[in-house]
DNA sequence: CAGTTTATCGAACGATCGCTCTATAATCGT
DNA sequence: ACGATTATAGAGCGATCGTTCGATAAACTG
């Protein structure tokens, strides 16, 4: 049986907020993976670049991952595996139809810069991580994906939407939020709460079209 | 004095689109290049992938281009070096402000859309590719996200934009169409005319917001 | 405390990386 | 026709890649 050591325990991976203990060697890994990887991508980022910046062995990389492609799948886990989750349970909520569209254009937005490297890093991998890892990626940004077209539809059956091309739509609204992880710096001029506010405006008026 | 030899000549690059010559064996490399450094990344494709999918020596990218950055390079060049040009041409035309930012969009889509897998593959780079491929991918980057800015502040100044956050739209209008080049498949059921058209509008109401 | 499991390191392996070198065709200018 | 330049191939170099292995230290289990 395994047991529980150090700083591990039930909370989250990586995140690691409960109480201000100091991180795990896994948890110090993954946090290391994941700058390295959203910044030269994953063929970009060697086992030892990870390794030498975490100040440690690549051995501790195999111990607690088994290969390179375990640990890209690690920080899958924790960090975007729940997105359409979330988002599905946003939408199923019984608001208005347009704030609920909104709602989850907001929450989708704070979801993802709460990990903003992570959810970076997989909308940017083009299939360069071998098979298991690429296809578990693509599988989760196509259910996010059909759940904005599944959006479209209700509103535009409602007669919110004045095209019929509802998927180029969800298109959209992804590229802007994946945009949104590019461009955005948390030092920026403007709070992050203001920044969503004017996305959502801005993906809410395409959606909708002119007001009549 | 370099003489002209084979189907080179003055014709593009790796266009080709003058007559029906076979290719030089440099434009098969850029060909083949595009392709590879679009699916793969640039960490993620080797010299000999390129020079085993074109059929040829290693030696033969060297000879061309010098190193693997100078082909990258290369790419960049006859690819979208121009567009910031294009687009400010677009912009300097005395259209209606409305019609001449829609006339923007659409000619920034079909352009990015001619050289569809390059445009896409410097996107997508993150900083893979050494110092001085990246800078000048970046520095064309920024160029555009300029004009758009510009192009928001003039059509504020005219009324026509109800915030004051336009580098935010400027952002969200290269999000749609950076993520345009990676969903669209030249088969798919709509023309790219029309594709191009609903995504004009999704932007233009975005940016322009409810009408008055 | 003894024995097992976990954590960590450093060395090493074969494969592949970007790149250079040398040799040989092919094509050019004159 | 002939020397010079260009085009192409293939072998090979040092570096780095992902990964494995054996050793050792630390921690847990009974």
């Amino acid at each position: 049986m395994k047991a529980l050591r150090r700083g591990e325990a039930w909370s989250g991976a990586a995140g690691g907020q409960a109480g201000h203990e100091e991180p795990t060697r896994r948890e110090e890994l993954l946090r290391t993976a994941v700058d390295l990887f959203a910044r030269y991508g994953y063929t970009g980022t060697s086992i030892r670049d990870i390794a030498n910046a975490a100040g440690m062995s690549v051995s501790n990389i195999y111990h607690y991952f088994g290969n390179k492609e375990g640990l890209w799948l690690a920080i899958l886990e924790y960090s975007i595996n729940g997105l359409p989750d979330r988002l599905n349970a946003v939408w199923q909520s019984d608001l208005d139809p347009v704030e609920r569209f909104r709602l989850l254009v907001k929450t989708h937005l704070s979801a993802s810069k709460s990990h903003q490297k992570e959810t970076r890093m997989f909308f940017i991998d083009q299939g360069e991580v071998s098979h298991r890892g690429n296809s578990r990626n693509k599988a989760i940004q196509t259910q996010i994906l059909d759940i904005y077209v599944q959006a479209m539809d209700e509103l535009r059956a409602a007669g919110y939407v004045h095209t019929r091309e509802v998927k180029i739509l969800a298109f959209n609204v992804l590229g802007v939020i994946s945009w949104y992880l590019r461009w955005y710096r948390a030092d920026g001029r403007l709070p992050a709460e203001k920044v969503h506010e004017e996305i959502a405006n801005f993906v809410l008026h395409g959606v909708l079209g002119p007001a009549e």
